[in-house]
DNA sequence: TTCGTCATGTAATGGGTTACATGATTAC
DNA sequence: GTAATCATGTAACCCATTACATGACGAA
């Protein structure tokens, strides 16, 4: 999920991590920030992989780049040909990943860059996770009766339930909204 | 987190794991299941710490415990003295567990137990911690002129500012409640 | 006697965090 | 020169998950 992130972002240019990070809470829906000891293993396993690379960006590729303004041993990264056909590739093969919280919200952040049908899949597949936790939800503000849950659980749950609904409300005016466009001929 | 709701639940009286977990996921909250691969180690932890202990149920506590009806090797736990005090202890001395998304709904689960002044004090920490989510959410959906974000992302952010909201809105009604319960003869 | 469910447990792994260690650069 | 901030990285740990292994009991 933060591979995806990252890949995401460096999609849209180079960058270094202490950058990355700054950016990243802001991509996140659910406003999150991502720690060092996180974020800089992801890199180098991303660098590994072979999806990223450090970026010469000025003069004779070494260390030492300036990049924006104030600089100081930054390591800019960028996308290698492979990381942009694997970002490609999750983008269009959404994982029960991107269903998630966290994950949901990362994917949403690239929907420009995600094809049309991958877009309904992942509004499809959250709209799944968001109807089973409901249905949880609405069993357990059920149950009240003959298992005694204390009135603030109960009062909790249902504070719970109202939002999964008016989340569910909120992604269904989503895939409507992506279906017209796929097919905006359709009117009956 | 899980070792409050442990204690918490086997304070009701004795039970055993499989049990405890089907328990657990009514009492919690926000609805989720916890793994028997967190669970048991739970137990053993805890009995390790003389919290709880193998509850011998009705003949010559050994193996083989009928506890309900359809019995097995069940191992029904029930909470030591030192097990009780301890709850007692996390109950009244709310710490910033109790203020997670998590923590906060089993703690509320166990308001029964818990005395006024920390029933207090957990709604508040609770509230400083929906305050400070709010203002961050605040600001990336304000931030979305200058840095391109894409507009998935910012109604998405708006949707979860919104629900930041509601419940900032539920507690404080269950603030202004539990203030009013402490100190039903003040009107001005 | 066999299948489904109840029941307990371990091992490997995952995905993150905090704390620590280090050092360059900029502004004063 | 010194403090604040920018910047990178490692190590230890935490808490949970999945997958696996085992086996008793009740019902068909």
């Amino acid at each position: 999920m933060l591979d995806l992130a990252v890949l995401g972002l460096l999609d849209e240019g180079p960058m270094h991590g202490y950058e990355l990070r700054k950016r990243l809470s802001e991509v996140y829906g659910t406003v999150r920030t991502v720690s060092f000891g996180s974020l800089y293993p992801t890199l180098r396993k991303l660098q590994g992989a072979g999806l990223i690379e450090a970026a010469p960006t000025s003069s004779s590729g070494k260390t030492r780049v300036p990049t924006a303004g104030r600089g100081k041993n930054k390591k800019p990264y960028r996308l290698t040909d492979a990381g942009r056909a694997e970002l490609a590739a999750m983008l269009a093969e959404p994982s029960a990943a991107s269903f998630t919280d966290d994950g949901f919200g990362v994917h949403l952040a690239l929907f420009d860059r995600t094809p049309a049908s991958a877009r309904l899949r992942v509004l499809e597949g959250r709209r799944r996770v968001l109807e089973a936790r409901r249905e949880e939800q609405r069993g357990a503000a059920g149950t009240t009766q003959h298992s005694e849950i204390s009135r603030y659980t109960r009062q909790f749950t249902l504070l719970g339930l109202e939002t999964s609904e008016r989340e569910l409300r909120w992604i269904n005016e989503l895939i409507a909204a992506e279906q017209t466009r796929n097919n905006p001929s359709q009117n009956a």
